[in-house]
DNA sequence: TTTAGGG
DNA sequence: CCCTAAA
């Protein structure tokens, strides 16, 4: 019933340093668990090296001076952009001054929302998910086992869902169509392996961001499970303490939960490229002194992480799959982690140095700039964020606790023949034919014109300071977060049905048309079919040119503003009635 | 919990 | 999609 393929994927991490144990319940459920003494983080490093412009003069270079590192363990790949101040896309330096390291762990790219204090930042999953992707194939393969092992890199235990375990269906027969959705996906990760067994087979991640094997080899895949939110993103969302303690989606009941501090910050991404850019107070403190025109902008482009086991059914999805290596990754990321800046091989301490003072905004290739993941001293001072921007930190202001998600799988065969009648949808696969052209708008802060990269090598393999032992999480407590829902397009089919539903019940009752034609479709709430509807009736009335996704029948267009039409006319005569 | 709307 | 005030 386990694993026995072991899948190896490259995952473009960071080496995470904590190491829960899972252990299981009576329940037969994977629980993550902190060992006991091993309740601590390694300190490892990031070592990079300015490599200068190549992002522009000798991008292969740089690829190749990266492919070369020997050692897999962490290498992380840093743009150093100099950048010519202007208000518009001026790249915040708060970011690295208050460090949520989650957003260097999902390459970011966030735009600032002007107007906001709350930062948002969007984390790409994109990174590991082309990884997964390219590979998931594999996954896909073994439909003898029910669990599949696969194997990355990463020191640590991704921890399922105990709220869903107990839903994992032990029988795939007999059951009707079933969503494959995420909130029904189980996921089980049980153990770790030393994080000298990378097998080799550890891809190069550059390449892999190159070569992007997911789209290239899954783009035509029968199974729409391949394509499967291959190019979502999974921000994560926080919330506010104290408030709101059930969400109305009622598929969002399996999602892993956490906590975020009190601002508002959102994890998102675009696909590789990793600029990373923060809304906060301290944009507008961006300024060095004596270099006020030119700043230096670092974007952690890709990291590796050293080893991870994931114990998924195979029934599992690409989805699925993802998100619970994304969730181990933020997951291990956590808090209490902060950023060591190494210069050739000493630690930096001088928080107050510029990086012109220190060189390492300089097109210098030997200054073996390094980062060093650490945990953090609680005992110490939080950090000066107005600073430097050489200590990244999770910082005080950015704790970000997550929990393992859990993913429960339901099993079931996956019909292809996507029987749906147009009142009722039993079976949703969509392929998510549009989620893919969202996505070529990434790298948008990339202003490569003045861009530098500093080219991580692999870290020497030690970081195994003064600092390493450290409780990885002594703070408990309050630990509830919730993600955003994945985003699912409607598919045409589903358009259909709702139209049929809405004209037959109106625009009034939402929990009926739910009912009515999507009354099997869990991740399809009535909110979000009156959401749906909205964008509808905005899309009929916007010219065909200024459409995007999948193109919507103009038939049914115009049977939605006829509905509508016709709905709220008799909405008006109701209240008229009333009064 | 649903509805209705703004974000 | 999310968040929420209202119902």
């Amino acid at each position: 019933m386990v694993l026995q393929k072991k899948l190896n994927y490259g995952f473009n991490g960071y080496q995470v340093p904590s190491i829960p144990t899972a252990s299981r319940s009576a329940r037969g459920r994977t629980t993550i668990r902190k060992k006991h003494d091993s309740n601590q983080i390694q300190a490892f490093e990031i070592l990079a090296s300015v490599a200068g412009n190549f992002l522009q003069e000798n991008e292969s270079s740089v690829l190749d001076n990266a492919a070369s590192a020997k050692d897999p363990h962490a290498f992380i790949d840093l743009n150093i952009k100099h950048k010519q101040e202007d208000e518009g896309g001026s790249f915040k330096r708060g970011l690295f001054e208050q460090g949520t390291f989650s957003g260097v762990a999902s390459p970011c790219v966030t735009g600032s929302q002007g107007g906001h204090n709350s930062q948002r930042i969007m984390g790409d999953s994109s990174l590991f998910g082309n990884h997964l992707e390219g590979q998931g194939q594999n996954v896909l393969e073994r439909e003898d086992e029910r669990i599949i092992h696969v194997k990355g890199s990463f020191d640590r235990l991704i921890e399922p869902d105990r709220r869903n375990l107990g839903s994992l269906p032990n029988d795939s027969t007999g059951r009707k169509l079933v969503h494959r959705d995420y909130d029904e996906n189980f996921v089980r990760c049980t153990q770790l392996i030393s994080r000298n067994n990378i097998s080799g087979s550890t891809p190069d991640m550059l390449k892999l961001m190159e070569a992007s094997p997911f789209t290239s080899d899954m783009k035509n895949s029968r199974d729409s499970s391949v394509h499967e939110d291959s190019q979502r993103m999974y921000p994560f969302k926080k919330r506010k303490f104290f408030t709101q303690t059930s969400s109305s989606a009622s598929d969002r009941g399996s999602h892993c939960q956490g906590i975020f501090d009190s601002s508002d910050t959102r994890i998102n991404g675009a696909n590789h490229s990793a600029a990373i850019e923060e809304s906060s107070p301290m944009a507008g403190k961006r300024v060095h002194p004596g270099s006020r025109d030119c700043n230096v902008k670092l974007s952690i482009k890709s990291f590796k992480v050293p080893e991870l086991f994931i114990d998924i059914p195979e029934t599992a999805t690409i989805g699925s799959l993802k998100r619970t290596v994304l969730e181990a990754v933020t997951a291990a990321l956590g808090d209490e982690l902060q950023v060591g800046i190494l210069l050739q091989g000493k630690k930096f301490r001088d928080e107050s140095k510029t990086l012109i003072q220190t060189g390492i905004s300089q097109d210098d290739k030997h200054h073996r700039l390094r980062f060093m993941l650490e945990p953090r001293y609680t005992q110490i001072a939080p950090p000066t964020y107005n600073k430097d921007p050489c200590l990244l930190t999770t910082g005080s202001r950015q704790k970000i606790f997550r929990q393992p998600t859990s993913l429960t799988l339901q099993q079931g065969t996956y019909n292809v023949s996507q029987e749906h009648s147009l009142t009722k949808f039993e079976s949703c696969v969509e392929s998510d034919h549009n989620a893919v052209s969202s996505l070529t708008d990434n790298s948008v802060n990339n202003n490569s014109s003045k861009c530098r990269t500093l080219v991580a090598v692999p870290a020497v393999n030690m970081g195994m300071g003064p600092l390493a032992m450290v409780p990885f999480r002594h703070k408990s407590g309050n630990r509830d977060f919730s993600r955003r829902r994945i985003r699912r397009p409607f598919s045409v089919p589903e358009v259909e049905a709702l139209v049929q539903a809405v004209e037959k019940l109106g625009t009034g009752r939402w929990r009926d048309v739910k009912q009515s034609a999507f009354d099997n479709v869990k991740h399809r709430t009535y909110v979000d079919l009156k959401d749906k509807w909205k964008t509808l009736v905005h899309t009929a009335r916007i010219s065909p040119q200024q459409r995007r996704g999948e193109p919507v029948p103009q038939e049914l267009l115009d049977r939605v503003l006829i509905a509508h039409a016709y709905w709220s006319q008799q909405q008006c005569k109701h209240q008229l009635k009333a009064m």
